[in-house]
DNA sequence: GTAATAAAAGACAAGAATGTCCGATATTAC
DNA sequence: GTAATATCGGACATTCTTGTCTTTTATTAC
C-alpha cells in the first residue's frame, strides 16, 4: 500500500511520540532498532520528517528527535511529509490516472468504499490515539522475534 | 496498492474478455493500444498471464491472445500470477510481516474489515462480471483522451 | 518446400526506490 | 577557545521495477 520509506516513517513518529513524555530527545539508531530499519536509511527519513515538521530535533550532545506531546499529527499528515501530497490516498486500484464516480474504473464501486474509509482513517486518526493501545503492549510496531530454537 | 504490472494485467485481462466472443484474437499493440501501455511492456506482461494459463496465445498470422469466454478467472487469479502468490492482498499498511489479530500493528484494528473487504471483492469478483458495464460504456479502461484545446 | 506473421524468450537499458557513506554544521561540555 | 556529539546534506551504491530490443519458435499462406 504505502512504500517502505512511508511505513517506516509512520512506524517512526509513533514511536517518536511513545517517548514525547519528559522532553526525551530519541538519537537515529534508537529510533531505527525500535522500528526495525536500516539506521542510515532512518536517518533519511527523520531528516524529511523534521524538513516537513512532522517532528523536530536538535543536534549536539543531548540532541535527537522529539516531538511536542500536545501536537495534533496525523497519520495522512506523515504520508504527505513522505510523498509530497496525499494522492497516494486517492489511487485507482487498477492504476487510471482520473478514476471517479464520473470516470469509473471496471472495479471503482465495487472498492470505493474500503479506498475512502481508509484515507478517512488516515486523515482521522491521530498519533496520540495509537500510543496508549501500544504502551500498553496491546498492539506492535516491529515484528516478533523468533527464539532460536534449543536442539 | 498494485505494481504497474499488475496494473496493466488487470486491464489487459479485462479488454481480453471483453473480446472473447467470436474466437477473435488479439495482438499485442491491440491490446497495448487499448490498455495505454508500452507495446513491449504489455508484451512482456501477456506472455507471464500466458504462462500462468490465465489467457491463451497461438503465434503465428491470425494468432493472438485470447480466452474461453466459459472459464471462471478472478481478479485475485490475475494478481497471483503477477506476483507469484495473493499475499499482497495481505500486506499491513505499516509493513509488519506478521500483523494479525493477534499480534496487530497500532492501526490493525481500524483498517482490518476494510482490506478484508477489498481481499473478498479480488476473490470473487471474476473479469466477466465486469464486462458487461465496460461494453456499455459505464465504466472505463483507460485515461480520457484529453481533446486538444483550440486557442 | 519458402515467405510472412505473431508470440516466446531472454538480454539489455533506464528509472525509481532503497540503502550507505562522509564531510559539514550546530550544540554541549569542558 | 577545543573536543566530543549528533543531526544535516549531499553524493554514492545497490536493488527492483519498468521499459526496450533482438533472436528464436510456431503457425499460416502460398
Amino acid at each position: 500500500m504505502f512504500s517502505k520509506s512511508c511505513e517506516y516513517a509512520l512506524r517512526a513518529v509513533i514511536f517518536i511520540y511513545i517517548k514525547a513524555k519528559d522532553g526525551v530527545r530519541l538519537s537515529v539508531p534508537a529510533i531505527a532498532k525500535e522500528i526495525d530499519a536500516p539506521i542510515p536509511y532512518t536517518a533519511k527519513i527523520l531528516q524529511t520528517l523534521t524538513r516537513e515538521g512532522v517532528i523536530e530535533s536538535i543536534k549536539g550532545p543531548n540532541g535527537g528527535f522529539f516531538v511536542d506531546p500536545r501536537a495534533r499529527v496525523t497519520l495522512a499528515d506523515i504520508v504527505k511529509a513522505m510523498y509530497g501530497s496525499d494522492k497516494v490516498l486517492h489511487t485507482c486500484v487498477l492504476g487510471l490516472k482520473e478514476c471517479s464516480d464520473e470516470y469509473p474504473c471496471p472495479i471503482h464501486a465495487r472498492v470505493k468504499g474500503y479506498r475512502d474509509h481508509v484515507r478517512t482513517v488516515m486523515k482521522n486518526t491521530t498519533v496520540q490515539s495509537l500510543v496508549n493501545d501500544l504502551a500498553k503492549g496491546r498492539t506492535f510496531l516491529k515484528n516478533e522475534r523468533r527464539r532460536k530454537s534449543s536442539r
